[in-house]
RNA sequence: GGGGCGGUAGCUCAAUUGGUUAGAGUACCGGCCUGUCGAGCCGGUGGUUGCGGGUUCGAGUCCCGUCCGCCUCGCCA
């Protein structure tokens, strides 16, 4: 049906026949004899001329009739630009003298048009509408493309190391713990419900207990929770594990596999890749995925401020691993405006800070904000941040945790504001030794702070059920400028610890076989060390296109309400499958 | 579930204090034009101002409710 795709044609194909397909991105008619055609397929745009000289009446009529975004076939020789070459196109040197042209189907008036230039302006509602138009743009192409690049060195990587690619089951058991499921109701067992799987988490333990070694599989992912810019509902995650391994091999091997990424999709070498860990990361940064392509770090100044009597300090100081921290931003006093630290302050009380105390350094010392009630610590505070006049000094105290998070989210604020983050630079981080279980105060138990099948580091095993909170786990994140793009864990393979979890999390005996049966079961039938990882597929093509919007990732998205604006939806089924399924609802369905 | 922003022609936007027939650009339709490439020039079609109430002599504008989209908190092991 073609012989060139219409990115590819050339000076050196002057003179040949060519025929090319696809849609008419734009039509410039100069009148009765002439009229110049761009069309455009995934590779590229080719400019077309049909003159009156060259071919038949008909052509020329069918030529001048057609209209953006229908779908042609066009013929014709090659030749070079009569008109002077066009540098924008890798075709531009050259154009098809149009002889033969076939319309395969005409568009109606197209709601949008498939052109990147257009695209920021165009509400996402009506390209989420409309989205076999906006596909049709060459950067959504171009994202397509590098999903479909990352997949397959994905599974090149994974499949050259002894990866075995298993597809795992999308009509699974509902466990406990975790998101909310995405439920779905069992015809055969009325009153009984499959979930969809939030992970493959359980199933790819048991194929390491099942002798499979090493395990991939690019699969989808399904957590019934409200969407973010970053985050959908329905997700794809790259899911790993292998056994007989300890947590520096498995690092080593994600490590090679992200590196490879970047240096073959972008040509990027991201380095050797730190680990870090999560006490650190919070100290320094005051982040479990922090971004280190600027600096701001946090400073603790507990010590020093304890000797103020300002009230602010010392009750924060008085409680359970109270501190306070700070962070210096050199040579920001006239560009932090009290307006902006007022935002800031907005910042640090949304993220569970009291306030946010501030000062400003001058030639005379601190000035305004708390400067009154550090005066007898001016000196002692001035050397160990070793300010200059001209910085700003933001400040949180309260327990460690809540101190150091919300000065960090501080920090991201203020960075983004004074543009101080390097959007050049690429810093990759593992972070390690996270705490096993993190106290929730709203449900009054602990929960796990991965998931409940990490294992603990052996040497804290015994603390496990005495002291839960202090019990560091054989998890780690992998981080990409911010953003987490990664993490797993060794797990536990042993029933007994796998029991003691379970009961630090709340769950009774019984509600244990239930619920886990299988997973115990399988444990207690020769379990190997193992551990894996699950990367975010979408987060990676985010960072790899340089794009904040993970809509812009997939091919067809849902919207923050879960809706899929071009097939609609939700949508409403027939009584006859409800009555089927012995399914009723208790509220009517909702009309426009 | 909470907070913020938004919804006017196919698309992007405008419309004074509540006041005449809701405008412009673009797309689309028609005409002109033989070297354009964000083509150009002339003319034209196109509106339930998201939806439903209310206030008013009069509502795109004010009030109440509701739906939808985006950002965000909660949530996301």
């Amino acid at each position: 049906m073609r012989t060139h795709t219409c990115g590819e044609l050339r000076s050196s194909d002057v003179n040949s026949d060519a025929t090319v397909c696809g849609w008419v991105n734009t039509f410039r008619d100069q009148g009765k004899g002439l009229v110049f055609i761009d069309i455009r397929d995934r590779t590229g745009l080719t400019q077309a001329v049909f003159d009156q000289e060259d071919c038949e009446a008909e052509v020329m009529e069918l030529a001048r009739s057609l209209r953006r975004e229908d779908v042609v076939q066009i013929g014709g020789r090659v030749d070079p630009r009569e008109g002077g070459k066009n540098p924008k196109l890798d075709t531009g040197e050259i154009e098809i003298r149009g002889t033969a042209l076939k319309v395969f189907s005409r568009s109606n008036n197209p709601p949008i048009l498939p052109d990147d230039h257009e695209a920021s302006k165009i509400a996402e509602d009506v390209r989420l509408r409309h989205r076999y138009i906006d596909l049709r743009r060459p950067t959504m192409q171009r994202t397509l493309q590098m999903r479909h690049d990352l997949s397959t060195l994905t599974r090149e990587y994974f499949h050259n190391l002894g990866f075995l690619e298993v597809e795992t089951p999308l009509l699974i058991k509902s466990t406990p713990e975790g998101a909310r499921d995405f439920i779905v109701p069992s015809r055969v067992y009325p009153g009984k419900w499959y979930a969809l799987p939030q992970s493959p988490q359980i199933f790819k333990q048991i194929l390491m207990i099942a002798g499979c070694d090493r395990y991939m599989q690019i699969c989808k992912c399904l957590r019934d929770e409200d969407p973010r810019a970053d985050r959908q509902a329905e997700f794809t995650q790259i899911d790993l594990e292998m056994s007989f391994v300890d947590r520096d091999e498995i690092i080593k091997i994600m490590t090679g596999f992200v590196r490879r990424v970047f240096k073959q999709l972008l040509g990027l070498d991201l380095g050797q890749i730190p680990k870090i860990p999560w006490q650190l990361a919070l100290d320094k940064w005051g982040a479990d995925r922090p971004d280190m392509r600027f600096e701001l770090h946090l400073q603790d100044i507990s010590e020093i401020v304890a000797k103020t009597d300002f009230k602010v300090f010392q009750s924060a100081l008085a409680k359970d691993r109270g501190v306070v921290k700070a962070i210096r931003i050199p040579q920001s006093a006239d560009k932090l405006s009290r307006k902006i630290i007022d935002q800031l302050q907005e910042t640090a009380k949304l993220h569970g800070a009291g306030g946010l105390p501030w000062t400003k350094v001058t030639e005379n010392g601190f000035e305004g904000g708390i400067a009154k009630f550090i005066e007898g610590v001016t000196d002692e505070l001035s050397a160990a941040l070793e300010v200059e006049p001209g910085d700003t000094i933001l400040m949180g105290c309260d327990e460690w945790l809540k101190a150091c998070e919300s000065l960090g989210q501080v920090r991201l604020h203020a960075a983004r504001h004074l543009e101080l983050i390097d959007t050049t630079a690429w810093k990759a981080l593992w972070v390690v030794d996270f705490p096993m279980f993190r106290w929730s105060e709203d449900k009054q138990r602990w929960l796990s702070e991965h998931h409940p099948f990490t294992a603990p580091i052996p040497e804290d095993i015994h603390k496990l059920e005495s002291d839960p909170g202090a019990v560091v786990s054989a998890g780690y994140d992998i981080i990409l400028n911010g953003s987490e793009i990664g993490g797993g864990s060794i797990r536990i393979h042993d029933t007994e610890v796998q029991n003691t979890v379970f009961r630090v999390l709340g769950l009774e005996e019984e509600d244990m076989r239930e619920k886990f049966g299988f997973l115990l079961d399988a444990l207690s039938q020769g379990a190997p060390p193992h551990g894996g990882v699950a990367f975010g597929l979408d987060r990676l093509v985010m960072l790899l296109m340089s794009t904040d919007n993970i809509r812009d990732v997939i091919a067809f998205p849902k919207t923050q309400n879960g809706a899929d604006l071009m097939t609609e939806a939700p949508g409403p089924v027939d009584d006859e499958q409800l009555d089927e399924l012995k399914v009723q609802c208790t509220e009517p369905v909702a009309t426009e």
